[in-house]
RNA sequence: GCCGAUGUAGCUCAGUUGGCCAGAGCAGCUGAUUUGUAAUCAGCGGGUCGGGGGUUCGAAUCCCUCCAUCGGCUCCA
């Protein structure tokens, strides 16, 4: 008999070799039918593996990562089974699960696949599907593994074999497919019951430009058709909320072929939404003590060369601008923290000032590849909500709790209910890739790890993704659809102290050096904008609008009215309009629900004889609020926007 | 940067195998209308067919090249 110790504590006696579908089934029938891998010990077993000694389990179902992962490895198996039956010279690369479904890379030779080809695989798919084979899986010797792909003639598998170590290589095969393969997998295909093949992109061979190009295809599938109908129509809706078109339709910002790609210009509307975030963030910083910043654009390459960033990033940055009679070379700064290194080092600093927080919405310029640029997201030219943060080691853990807790905050304020953090630390196993003493990475990773704990956040953490100049913890946020996002990063670092040779007079009336603590809550406003028009579908929050109101006058002789009632509310500090076109009242109201326009008033006759407004909620089904005086709608403006 | 696709009016798109002055809807302008909770009517203006080069009697259409965008790959201080 072994013992199993499930996730809650529980410890129950088993045969051994006994699966993790025996284990399901000895708890409840409903379990083991949606059992679908499991994690033996830390790793994450075949459902139907036999466990010989004793362990720690948990098991995976579909509503588990590590379960929809299993499921969607198990479905790029099927596909490959698919192509294979229908393209009998494919050969095939790799075919891993991803963060929503899986791809897979084969070689079809001459033969190109398009996207009317789909449909066709997919069936093949569901017919496989159908035929409840199990997932088989073997161990085999290389030599074996060897021999089968060599008749098969498979390159690309013996290339894969080539990098692995006789005595664990496995096969798993279900049906006629065999592919090499770690696992685990499902107990077999009849779970696989909805399957969608989305896209094919061309990928090269293990990631090398000079390798041969595969085609690679992407597809998604799910247990149940109703699944896979909802994530279809959530693709659709993220389409439509894409932030490049959205931007451009509610006029946000703008490109320019003649200004240069990925250099983002921000039009009037764009600009009154940024400011108002910016400011609020200010505002947040001021009461957390931070003190504003400004510093140029540019910066002498021997900035760069004292930070490092020339020597890691000079041949991949724009080259260096010319001074014309003195040839000095000058580089657009890439980010801020030498510029404030060089702040904090223009006088003496004595530890009474510390911590010194400096802030400074920092533009800085980055030569992206031309293949990567995406509407805001990825740009060569954007502001960062910079701050540095100069410290002892001993105020890292609070100045970080601090960090975590005003993050938290702005977040929240944003409408982003879903938010999580991921900690990096050192590899344990490669520490001559860091810089900076044992003690001081030491005593920096217990400060984030206390720090994070002391919060309410929920936190990941991994090994070996830290800087090389020190840990960090980045914001992960989900917006309204699901999809996760990358925010900004603290980051603890003691290597630009020390190439700027910082230094502050201890108590003792020693020098110290300062440790410097980088944090940027949104990371860059067009990327954190990009999100949020994303996130909202351009419906900001009344406090963030561009617009927050629309006079709409039904008839020409009422704008004087609606120039009383907007003279009202703007010294209330509401921004808004009139729309005096000579329209009707249904195509003005039409026009403002599509510009997302939070309020609009009706100003008619009646209104104007009463003294009041006609209000009306943008984007509600029956968005008809009735009358009140402009005074009532001001307190119900002020609550909503606090 | 690499692979593939795309580029026609401010926007969304037509434009058959190269052939008369390149079209539509919306937006814009002008006029009429003065309207009660999601599109009033009429008229008008607007395009170096992404840029450059070439083939041809003739190019939006074919070829070359550059640029930009999109989907991936790689990258992200």
């Amino acid at each position: 008999m072994i013992n199993i110790t499930l996730p809650d504590g529980s410890v129950r006696q088993y045969e051994s070799g006994v699966s993790a579908m025996g284990i399901a089934t000895s708890i409840s029938e409903g379990l083991a039918r949606n059992v679908l891998s499991a994690t033996v010990n830390g790793e994450v077993w075949d459902a139907n593996r036999a466990i010989q000694k004793d362990s720690l389990v948990k098991l995976h179902t579909w509503n588990d990562t590590d379960g929809k992962a299993t499921f969607w490895h198990s479905s790029a198996h099927l596909f490959a089974e698919a192509v294979q039956n229908l393209y009998p010279d494919a050969k095939f690369g790799i075919g891993p699960s991803i963060d929503n479904g899986f791809y897979y890379d084969i070689d079809l030779g001459d033969t190109s696949l398009s996207p009317d080809d789909l449909p066709k695989i997919e069936k093949e798919m569901t017919e496989l599907s159908r035929q409840k084979n199990d997932y088989i899986r073997t161990s085999v010797s290389k030599a074996d593994a060897i021999r089968y792909f060599t008749e098969k003639g498979d390159e690309y598998k013996l290339e894969l074999l080539d990098g692995l170590d006789d005595g664990t290589i496995t096969f798993y095969q279900q049906g006629e497919f065999t592919d090499l393969c770690r696992g685990p997998h499902i107990p077999n295909t009849a779970p696989i019951k909805a399957i969608k093949l989305l896209s094919i992109a061309g990928a090269y061979w293990r990631g090398d430009e000079s390798r041969k190009m595969m085609t690679r295809v992407y597809g998604i599938t799910f247990p149940k058709q109703k699944e896979l109908t909802e994530y279809l129509e959530m693709l659709e809706e993220a389409k439509k909320r894409d932030h490049r078109k959205l931007g451009a339709e509610l006029e946000l910002f703008m490109f320019s072929e003649k200004v240069g790609s990925g250099l983002p210009m921000w039009l009037p509307k764009g600009t009154q939404l940024r400011e108002r975030l910016q400011n609020y963030l200010k505002g947040e910083q001021e009461k957390s003590g931070y003190q504003m910043v400004i510093t140029p654009h540019i910066g002498h390459k021997s900035l760069y060369e004292t930070s490092g960033h020339y020597a890691k990033y000079g041949a991949d940055s724009f080259q260096p601008i010319k001074t014309p009679r003195e040839g000095e070379e000058f580089l657009l700064k890439p980010m801020n923290c030498p510029h404030h290194c060089e702040i904090y080092g223009h006088k003496p600093r004595s530890y009474r000032e510390l911590p010194l927080r400096l802030g400074e919405f920092g533009t800085v310029y980055r030569y992206e590849q031309s293949g990567e640029l995406h509407g805001l997201s990825r740009v060569r030219g954007f502001t960062q909500d910079d701050a540095h943060i100069f410290c002892t080691p001993d105020q890292v853990k609070g100045e970080f709790l601090d960090v975590l807790e005003l993050t938290t905050k702005v977040i929240k304020k944003m409408g982003f209910e879903n938010f999580t953090a991921q900690i990096s630390l050192r590899d344990p196993n490669t520490p001559e890739k860091y810089i900076g003493s044992d003690e001081n990475w030491e005593a920096a990773e217990n400060a984030i790890i206390e720090a994070t704990g002391e919060s309410d956040l929920e936190t990941v953490t991994v090994y070996g993704e830290a800087a090389f100049y020190g840990p960090k913890l980045d914001f992960m946020i989900k917006d309204a659809l699901g999809r996760s996002w990358q925010l900004g990063t603290i980051q603890v670092d003691y290597n630009l102290p020390e190439r700027f040779k910082l230094e502050y007079i201890g108590s003792d009336n020693q020098p110290h050096r300062p440790i410097m603590i980088h944090r940027a809550p949104f990371g860059s406003m067009e990327r954190f904008i990009s999100i949020l028009i994303e996130h909202t579908a351009g419906k900001f929050p009344l406090w963030l609008a561009p617009d927050q109101y629309a006079l709409l006058p039904v008839s020409d002789r009422l704008i004087p009215y609606c120039q009383e009632i907007q003279a009202k509310l703007n010294l209330a500090g509401a921004t808004g309009y009139i729309d005096e076109r000579s329209e009707s009242i249904g195509r003005k109201i039409r026009d403002t629900e599509l510009k997302k326009v939070p309020y609009m008033f009706i100003i008619g006759d009646k209104e104007a004889e009463a003294g009041n407004i006609s209000v009306r909620r943008q984007g509600q089904e029956d968005g008809d609020l009735g009358n009140m005086s402009v005074e009532d709608f001001i307190a119900i403006f002020k609550k909503e926007i606090e």
